[in-house]
RNA sequence: GGGUUCUUAGCUCAGUUGGUUAGAGCGUCUGCUUGACGUGCAGAAGGUCAUAGGUUCGAAUCCUAUAGAACCCA
């Protein structure tokens, strides 16, 4: 095809000249597109939208190799599969990106209307939305592009929205005024699964706050100095000595004044700091517990972006937290109230967005209840209708839903789904129950309660996960295709969103398709470098996927990545793996090269495949059953670690090494009937093994498949069928002779290069055996550079030989004047020491009487059977011994 | 503090329901311009399976404890 000689062909794979070129043809043709078939079955898998402001990293590409894998690989046995491509709006994320696009430009948000500034947000999308999906089609993954969607898709849009109405309607949403985790960069809240913690070197003050109308200090200690300003109350435990005869005293908060009460509660540890807590309830969760509990007063001393507000004295307001921190440090100690301070470690709260501390921060927003709705995705999860691999993240899953709380769905942003809920402005007619939000798909013409049209919708917008836990159904638009298409198969996910998406999604499937979203769903590892610390930003530690695939292509990128990441372990990563897979790739390549610069004098002909066969054609084709049989078992069960060493181990030991090594005898000596029949037999299987790698490394094998055969145009590899297990095809005779021939082999070959005899150096061997029929010892003498090959089952041992036994056959290797007897002797005393080892253990077992009355049967035949083996093998080797001395 | 997982060769990891002499890749050492491949070929060295007990005829595998590591939740 691209080669006008096959002898041109590059002795080394150059992946930049292929990938491209087949990822053009794949996509021109539409190959990967489905439509509703009922004559099939379908295979489904919608991809985890990654964000539109997102950049592709390391954990994308195992993500999408994985799911890749499995598309190609159900295509390729007949199944209608189809896997939905997409991307995710990404509220904060995006918002801050094109707040930032607009500062550049000089504009700040605010100037500008909700219109104005979604209108930038739809540009900053068009214009840098669409970079990941490039990115990704560059790893050569097999979507269909014509269902590519988009979480504010207009379609997407309304069912979010109708999602909210319905929920609303059916009273598992409900608007509250509560304390949340507030981002004070982004300036909205998050929820509780937004928020990490980070363990902090901080500091522990200890404050003295006087106690009214007396002399007495209660001494309170704190990790947030700046939040005393806000503080309404001072809690001790109500069985601390320490404290009892002042409970129900009153405290002089320091700087501010206020008369703060002082109390007993069973929340304080006594054991903590001094055993008084100060209370603040409007910024803290603890505290605002204890406070309602209590009666405190609650004082919001924040502003949205956690300045000081018009609640705090005058010379603090206006103020960072952290200024005011030390501000307020710096007037304890100026009042002589500053006892002292201790060097502390604690977690705090982080946002993940913002990467800013979180402010508890008391607020209305919209919540969903979720411990009815969280019932049905437990159990279909529990009882194994949606399995997780690897499945201790079970449990992990079972913990949350049973605890669940309910999750804070509104945003004040902008970019994303706005909340369907509009409130009557009111005027001279209004009612009590105009105060009724009005909740509606549709904005409403008029307030249903006083008719009014002054209306004003909510300025807040929804999570963006509360739009994607619908992605696995409404990114099929249709009835008809939610019915065949829905529930989809696979889901591969990282498991740090298990909370975030996958329950969620488990969630809105059951309630609102009474049915699970996704049947298996496959956790990937976590890619971390080579110090096993997680990739980031910050560290500068993760690579460029982009660069990856230009440097080593874009299958060795992946086949290095599946080989490397077992399911359920991290993995550790650095770019000098990806030579495995390089390799890999190379080794493929130069295999074809040599089939196809055989094509050059020796015709294929399809009909000689299966003539002139041998027993090292019955081996290959018998290791190729049980490859295939394995790779299966294993793919099936999601062990693609274990399946892609299957296929390596086959590729590279049994075919490259071994039979393209055999085939050269016949290929070079054989009649012209046998040469052509030996080369299609080779190029046949070597196609079908192809097929087997197609699904991880789809380039080369697409490259070379094409080379092979004149193709017609759309004709492919990734459309054909995979290859089938006929047991029919295991021959375990042929196979017990190939292994026979290769124990021989590998003896002698060890005896040439322990005993420094040049590759270039023919010898003489002699094997004294009964078993070894000419067509083996033909294949042997073909694998070692030998002279004259004698058998003979009474051979006697030369004189000045070399030695070997392997079960079956002794092997001398005359070597008059070469052999080093010294050398000789050490490698046949290892071989008796060795040998002595072994059998000193099956003796020990076979003569302890527990394990033969014990033992089952087999076991017991088994072991003698081994020393029997053994015991002769050592007999000869003592004999050879007693010779040499 | 609660939960989950892990500890096997110098490194990274396999090791099915307990049953051959515990495997692979990388790395190391030796030799090799053998007509597909030096991104290769051939050969070799290297492990008290974290530690201590226990169950068993038999333990890397099952149980208990200890030590260490990672992650999740509070």
């Amino acid at each position: 095809m691209s080669y006008k000689n096959f002898a041109d062909i590059p002795k080394t794979y150059n992946p930049k000249d292929v990938e491209d070129k087949w990822y053009k043809y794949w996509y021109d043709h539409n190959l990967y597109h489905s439509e509703i078939d009922d004559s099939r079955e379908p295979y489904t898998i919608v991809i985890p939208p990654p964000n539109i402001t997102g950049i592709l990293h390391m954990g994308h590409i195992l993500n999408n190799t994985i799911q890749d894998i499995y598309i190609r690989y159900k295509r390729m046995c007949g199944y209608n599969a189809c896997w939905v491509p997409g991307t995710d709006h990404a509220s904060i994320a995006t918002e801050s990106k094109v707040v930032h696009y607009l500062k550049e430009k000089g504009i700040k948000k605010h100037d500008l209307t909700r219109e104005e500034f979604l209108k930038y947000c739809w540009e900053w999308k068009d214009k840098y939305g669409g970079i990941i999906i490039q990115q990704l089609k560059k790893l050569g993954i097999s979507c269909d592009w014509r269902r590519e969607r988009f979480t504010m898709d207009s379609h997407y849009y309304k069912r979010v929205v109708e999602t909210f109405v319905d929920l609303y309607k059916k009273g598992y949403i409900y608007r509250g005024f509560r304390m949340v985790n507030w981002d004070p960069a982004s300036k909205s809240a998050i929820s509780d699964e937004e928020v990490f913690y980070k363990e902090v070197n901080g500091k522990l003050w200890y404050f003295k706050y006087p106690v009214k109308d007396s002399e007495e200090f209660v001494v309170v200690a704190t990790t947030r100095p700046e939040t005393m300003l806000g503080d309404t109350g001072v809690a001790v435990n109500p069985h601390d000595e320490r404290y009892k005869k002042l409970i129900g005293k009153k405290i002089i908060l320091p700087i501010v004044g206020r008369e703060i009460p002082l109390f007993a509660d069973e929340y304080v540890d006594k054991e903590f700091g001094t055993g008084a807590v100060k209370v603040t309830p409007a910024h803290d969760v603890n505290d605002y517990e204890m406070g309602l509990r209590h009666n405190l007063e609650i004082i919001n001393i924040f502003n949205e972006d956690a300045t000081t507000n018009e609640n705090v004295p005058e010379e603090f307001q206006n103020m960072d937290r952290y200024e005011a921190r030390k501000k307020v440090v710096a007037k304890f100690e100026e009042l002589g109230l500053l006892e002292k301070i201790d060097d502390y470690t604690n977690k705090v709260g982080y946002s993940q967005r913002g990467n800013v501390p979180i402010e508890p921060y008391l607020s209305e927003q919209w919540f969903m209840k979720m411990d009815e709705l969280a019932k049905p995705a437990l159990e279909v999860v529990l009882n194994g209708k949606v399995k997780f691999y690897p499945d201790h993240w079970v449990k992990t899953y079972e913990h949350w839903m049973s605890n669940i709380k309910d999750w804070c769905i509104s945003r004040q942003l902008w970019w994303g789904h706005r909340i369907p809920v509009w409130y009557c402005n009111g005027d001279d007619h209004r009612t009590l129950e105009c105060r009724e939000p009005i909740v509606s798909v549709e904005p409403p013409e008029k307030c249903p309660h006083c008719g009014s049209t002054n209306l004003h919708q909510d300025e807040d917008v929804l999570d963006t996960w509360a739009s994607s836990w619908l992605w696995a159904y409404d990114v099929f638009t249709t009835k008809e295709e939610q019915d065949y298409y829905y529930p989809t198969d696979l889901l591969v996910t990282a498991p740090d969103i298990i909370f975030f998406w996958v329950a969620r999604m488990i969630i809105a499937g059951m309630h609102y398709k009474k049915e699970i979203p996704f049947r298996d769903v496959y956790f990937t590892s976590t890619v971390r470098d080579e110090q096993g610390r997680r990739m980031s930003k910050s560290l500068g530690n993760s690579p460029d996927p982009l660069e990856l695939i230009s440097e080593y292509g874009a299958d060795a990128l992946r086949f290095t990545m599946i080989y490397i990441a077992p399911l359920g372990q991290d993995v550790l990563f650095s770019s000098d793996k990806l030579e495995l897979g390089r390799n890999f790739a190379n080794k493929i390549w130069n295999a074809g090269r040599f089939l196809l610069m055989n094509v050059q004098n020796i015709p294929v002909d399809k009909e000689l495949v299966d003539k002139y066969l041998d027993f090292t054609d019955r081996w290959i084709l018998s290791r190729f059953q049980k490859t295939i049989d394995m790779f299966t078992r294993a793919i099936d069960n999601y062990e693609i670690n274990n399946a892609i060493k299957i296929i390596y181990s086959y590729v590279w030991n049994d075919f490259c090494d071994w039979y393209v090594e055999l085939s050269k005898q016949r290929l070079y000596n054989g009649t012209d009937e046998e040469k052509s029949a030996v080369l299609s037999r080779a190029i046949s299987l070597f196609e079908e093994m192809l097929k087997i790698i197609h699904p991880f490394m789809p380039f080369i094998t697409e490259e070379i498949w094409q080379l092979f055969d004149e193709r017609k145009d759309g004709e492919s590899i990734s459309v054909t069928e995979f290859p089938k297990y006929y047991g029919i095809l295991v021959d375990e005779i042929a196979e017990s002779n190939m292994e026979f021939v290769q124990n021989v082999v590998t003896a002698i070959r060890n005896i040439r290069s322990e005993m420094n005899i040049p590759p270039s150096k023919l010898i003489n061997v002699y094997l004294k055996t009964d078993k070894l029929t000419d067509e083996q010892n033909k294949y042997i003498k073909s694998l070692v550079r030998i002279d004259k090959l004698k058998t003979d089952p009474n051979m006697e041992k030369p004189r000045a030989s070399a030695s070997a036994v392997v079960k079956g056959c002794d092997i001398f290797i005359p070597l008059e004047g070469i052999i080093d007897i010294n050398v000789e002797r050490a490698r046949i005393e290892k071989e008796i020491k060795r040998l002595n080892g072994s059998l000193e253990g099956v003796r020990k077992k076979l003569s302890n009487e527990n394990f033969v009355s014990k033992a089952p049967p087999e076991v017991i035949e088994r072991e003698k059977a081994k020393m029997n083996d053994w015991q002769a093998a050592l007999a000869k080797l003592k004999s050879i011994l007693e010779d040499l001395n």
